[in-house]
DNA sequence: GAGCAAGCGAGCATGCGACA
DNA sequence: TGTCGCATGCTCGCTTGCTC
């Protein structure tokens, strides 16, 4: 099982140290996570490049670099995240350029450096604070907030509130709006619209339904809400995250 | 149909004191 | 230590109206 929060701060770090842009699937072509400037990132992946052939090439050839079929000089490595097993997910780092002057402003990097680039993510994903993971995997809640929890998770596409679940839990709401940001880290609305944002997801990319209709099936009272909140939390509008899945089925 | 910006009001987050 | 009630500032949810 990957660990998503693990391969998401590798992936920020990496960013932050290079410049460049990465995202992350498991092998059936979902994104994991990106970071880098995600927008560009996902516009100048394209399905006849990317997922399908890069996969293709890498089982086949064992080649890791990419030309992008929508621009000259733009290009990308694969490599996978666990190197010694491809079937726990592929990193996709780019885009790059070995002209500084490119059309899309991507990071100038000549070939020579892509070991390199390779090598310092590796050494982030080893160096990463692995204690620090196992604390947040074994985190354990309270009973007041694992009920509360199981609560939002089987009513988050209804009308809840804060006040719904306070009362749920026979405790002072404003003492639950405590005790649950101390033990999540987050607010009441924020975990329930996070929610309600994951399970949006698989609707947008496995069913054909319109936005408005996702965003009343998941909880949101109207679309432009979601749109927002769904944008707050993944940095992409629904339509976007919709079309880049699509482009990797 | 989808995205975006602005404005407004509801209600959430928070701090504090009190109580058992 | 755990819980509750209250007050208050301000964040966030939502609507509206517009464009594409």
């Amino acid at each position: 099982m990957i660990n998503k929060l693990h391969i998401s701060n590798v992936m920020k770090k990496f960013n932050l140290l290079t410049n460049i842009s990465i995202i992350a699937f498991d092998l059936n072509g979902v994104p994991i996570s990106a970071s880098g400037y995600g927008k560009t990132l996902y516009d100048f992946l394209d399905k006849n490049t990317i997922y399908d052939k890069m996969i293709n090439n890498y089982f086949n050839d064992g080649e890791n670099i990419f030309n992008s079929n929508c621009y000259n000089n733009i290009e990308y490595i694969l490599s996978p995240i666990c190197p010694r097993n491809i079937y726990r997910g592929i990193f996709i780092i780019g885009p790059i350029s070995q002209k500084k002057n490119n059309c899309i402003g991507a990071p100038y990097k000549p070939k020579h450096l892509y070991s390199y680039i390779l090598k310092s993510l590796r050494l982030i994903f080893k160096d990463f604070p692995k204690k620090h993971i196992e604390m947040e995997k074994e985190k354990e809640y309270s009973l007041h907030i694992k009920k509360a929890i199981d609560y939002i998770d089987s009513r988050y596409m209804d009308n809840i509130g804060l006040d719904e679940v306070a009362n749920y839990l026979n405790i002072n709401k404003s003492y639950f709006s405590t005790i649950f940001k101390s033990e999540t880290g987050e607010s009441f609305t924020n975990f329930l619209n996070r929610l309600r944002v994951e399970k949006s997801k698989s609707l947008l990319v496995n069913k054909d339904y319109s936005m408005l209709d996702i965003a009343l099936m998941v909880g949101f009272s109207n679309q432009n809400y979601y749109n927002i909140i769904f944008k707050k939390f993944t940095s992409y509008t629904p339509l976007q995250y919709r079309k880049v899945y699509t482009v990797y089925n």
